[in-house]
DNA sequence: GCTGGCACTCGGTCCGTGCGAGTGCCAGCC
DNA sequence: GGCTGGCACTCGCACGGACCGAGTGCCAGC
C-alpha cells in the first residue's frame, strides 16, 4: 500500500535526522526537512505506528522519536544504498595503503584509515594462521636447549616461539632440523600441519626424534593458542567523540576492545563471500556492546578469505557511509596481500 | 626550622588525602586524619603559605586545598618514600609473566600486568633495535623479485621486511645472500650494521652485489624507519576510570597514546640506571598531556638497556605504589629478557 | 484518509534560597 | 614568637518552584 511505503519513508527520515543532529526528532521538523508531502499530523499517525511495531521510541513522553534498533535494522536492510565512495575517497585509500613495508604496516595503517573514514573504532584482524600455508620455517639456536622457531607463512605472517628442547643440541642439529622441517612443512597449510606430525616424528633419523617432536609440538601450540588471532585496534580516541552515545558505558566497551577475543569473535563471525555484516546493539551478544553497532566484513581474495576487518561504534551512526567505507578497505587490503 | 619540616608534613597529608579522596582538602579535615599536634588554625597559616609559594592551590574560594604539579613535584622527589611492594604482589608479577611464549606474549602481559597493578594506562617499548644485536638474518622469496628480510635479535624481536629486487633472483642466490649476510651480520650490533655495507657490497661476489645492496639498504631502512621502536599500550580503560580528573582531554590523550611517537619519546627518555623518572603536569612538553603524569623506567640488565616501559595517568595518582610497580615490573621483565 | 486545531504532558532552564565547608583575621595565651 | 579558639565572611552547590517550549494524541472537518 501507499501507506505503508511512506511509513517506511518516514522511518528513513527519522534515521537520518536523528544520525545528523543527535536530538530526537518530532513529526514537524520532519515535515519541514523532508518533503513527504504530508502534513506534520499526519506524520504523527504513521510514526504512533511505527512506535507499536517497535522501530521508533521516545526518550520520554514529550520528546521526539529515536530508532530502536529493530529501527536501524530495518533501516539497513531495506531503506539505505550503500553508498559509493568518491573518487577522493578511493584515491585516498590507495595512498593510504601504498608504500606499505610489510604485514604489520598494512595493517597498521589500515586500521588508522578506517578510524579516519569512519571516525570510529577500527579493528583489523591478523590474516589467521589456520587458513595460511607455511612459506618458511626457521630455526635458531638461542642457548644451548633453547631454540626459537620462526614461522613465515604465505600471508606474511611472522610468528616465533621460544621451544626448550629436552636436551642440549648442536649447531649440526639445528641445521638438519631447519632442513627436514621445511621439507615437511613447505607449502603445507597450517591447518593440515597437525596430521603431518606423527609421520615426521617416526621417519625422522633417531638422533632427531626428540628435537622434531619437541619443535612440532610448539609449532602446533602456536596454531590453537588463543593469540593465535591477533588483532588490530585503533581510532579509540573516537570514542570519546561518542561518549554523549555511550552513556557512562565507555569504560566496558574499552575494556571489551582490550579483551580481543570478544571482539575477536564478532570480526571473524564474517561471510567469507565480502558481504557487509552489521550486528546492531542487542544483536551483539557481548553485554558491553549491546550500545553499539558493529560492521564488519571478511577480506582476501574470493576463493581465500584471510581475515576479518570492521568499526564498532554507537548505534547512532551512518550505516551506510560507513558500509561503503569498510567495504572498500577490505577489498583494497585483499588485493593488496593477494599479490605480497 | 620547625616550621618548615611541619609545612612539608602538611603538603604530603594534602597529597596523600587528596590522591585517596579526590575531594579538596579542608584544615579541619587534616588535623583530623593526621595527626600534626597543631590545630586547624595553625594549619590554616601553613597552608596559607604553602598556597603562596605555589605548592597547593584553591579550586574556588570557599574550596579545600589542591596540590599543584610544583606541590606533586615536591611530594615525589621529597616526601614519599618508595613504598616496597607485598610478598603478594611480587608473588603476581611473577606468577603472571612466566609461561610467556615469546617476545611479543612477554611484553603484552606485561602492559597488561602494569595496566592491572596501577590502574592506569600503562605502555611498553619494545626492545630497541638500534641497541639490539642480530642473532640471525633469513631471507625468503615470495616472488621472482621478491624478497622477504627476517631480523631476529638477540633481544627476541623477530622483523619482517619486504625487499624488491631490481632483478629476478634464482633459489641459489638466495641461498648463498642469506650465508653472506649471516657471516656479515651476525652478533654485530645492528647500530654498526650501517658501517659494515659497504664493505660488504664490494667484497661480495658480483653476480650478488645488487642484491646484497638492496637487502642491505632494506635493512638499514628498518633500522631508521619510525616504526622501528615499537610501543604496546594497554589499560586505556582505566582512562574511563579517571575521566573526572581529565575533565574533557580524554580524546587528546587517547590520540596521543596512538600517535606513538608522543608517548615513545616520553618512555624513551629513561634514565639507563634504572632510576624510575616521573614527570608531572606540565613538565610534559606535549600539550595533550599537560593535565597528565608519565612514570617511566627503563628495563634490561644495568650494563645493558634495552627500552622503556612506564604508565601514564592522572596528576593525581598514587605516587609511591606506582612508582614501587613500575619499578618492580621493570626489574622482572629486564631479568626475563636478559635470559632468553 | 489527510489536515488544522487544541489541550496536555513533561523535560530543561532559570532563579532565588538556604546550607555548610572552608577561609582569613584577630585577640589572647603559653 | 608562635599557637589557638573564635568569629565573620565568602561562595559553590543542592534544592525547589516557575516558566517555557517542543512534541504529542485526539478530534472534528474536509
Amino acid at each position: 500500500m501507499a501507506h505503508d511505503e511512506r511509513r517506511l519513508q518516514v522511518l528513513r527520515a527519522i534515521v537520518q535526522d536523528y544520525v545528523s543532529t543527535n536530538d530526537p526528532v518530532g513529526s514537524k521538523a520532519l515535515a519541514e526537512r523532508h518533503d513527504l508531502g504530508v502534513s506534520p499530523a499526519t506524520i504523527r499517525n504513521d510514526m504512533a505506528v511505527l512506535e507499536e511495531q517497535g522501530y521508533i521510541a521516545q526518550p520520554h513522553t514529550s520528546a521526539g522519536r529515536v530508532p530502536t534498533d529493530k529501527g536501524y535494522r530495518l533501516f539497513v536492510d531495506r531503506l539505505s544504498a550503500v553508498k559509493p565512495l568518491s573518487a577522493a575517497e578511493r584515491k585516498a585509500i590507495e595512498k593510504f595503503l601504498d608504500g606499505a613495508v610489510d604485514l604489520h604496516d598494512v595493517l597498521g595503517r589500515t586500521v588508522r584509515l578506517l578510524a579516519q573514514l569512519t571516525r570510529n573504532v577500527a579493528v583489523v584482524q591478523y590474516p589467521t594462521l589456520s587458513r595460511s600455508a607455511v612459506r618458511h620455517l626457521e630455526v635458531v639456536q638461542v642457548a644451548g636447549a633453547r631454540l626459537l622457531l620462526v614461522l613465515i607463512t604465505d600471508t606474511g605472517r611472522v610468528e616465533q616461539r621460544v621451544v626448550e628442547c629436552p636436551v642440549d643440541v648442536d649447531a649440526e642439529s639445528v641445521a638438519e632440523l631447519r632442513t627436514l622441517l621445511n621439507s615437511a612443512f613447505t607449502g603445507a597449510k597450517l591447518a593440515d600441519a597437525g596430521g603431518k606430525v606423527p609421520d615426521l616424528v617416526d621417519t625422522a633419523p633417531p638422533h632427531l626424534r626428540v628435537l622434531v617432536a619437541a619443535v612440532s609440538a610448539a609449532l602446533i601450540e602456536t596454531l590453537v593458542e588463543p593469540g593465535e588471532d591477533r588483532l588490530v585496534v585503533g581510532g579509540t580516541a573516537n570514542l570519546a567523540r561518542t561518549a554523549l552515545d555511550f552513556p557512562g558505558t565507555v569504560r566496558p566497551l574499552l575494556e571489551a576492545l582490550e579483551e580481543q577475543v570478544v571482539v575477536l569473535r564478532l570480526i571473524s563471525e564474517v561471510d567469507t563471500g565480502g558481504t557487509v555484516v552489521v550486528r546492531i546493539g542487542e544483536e551483539n551478544a557481548h553485554e558491553a556492546l549491546t550500545g553499539a553497532s558493529v560492521v564488519s566484513v571478511g577480506y582476501g581474495s574470493p576463493d581465500r578469505a584471510l581475515g576479518g576487518l570492521g568499526i564498532v561504534g554507537p548505534t547512532r551512526m551512518d550505516y551506510p557511509t560507513n558500509m561503503a567505507a569498510v567495504r572498500a578497505v577490505a577489498r583494497y587490503v585483499g588485493h593488496l596481500l593477494a599479490e605480497s
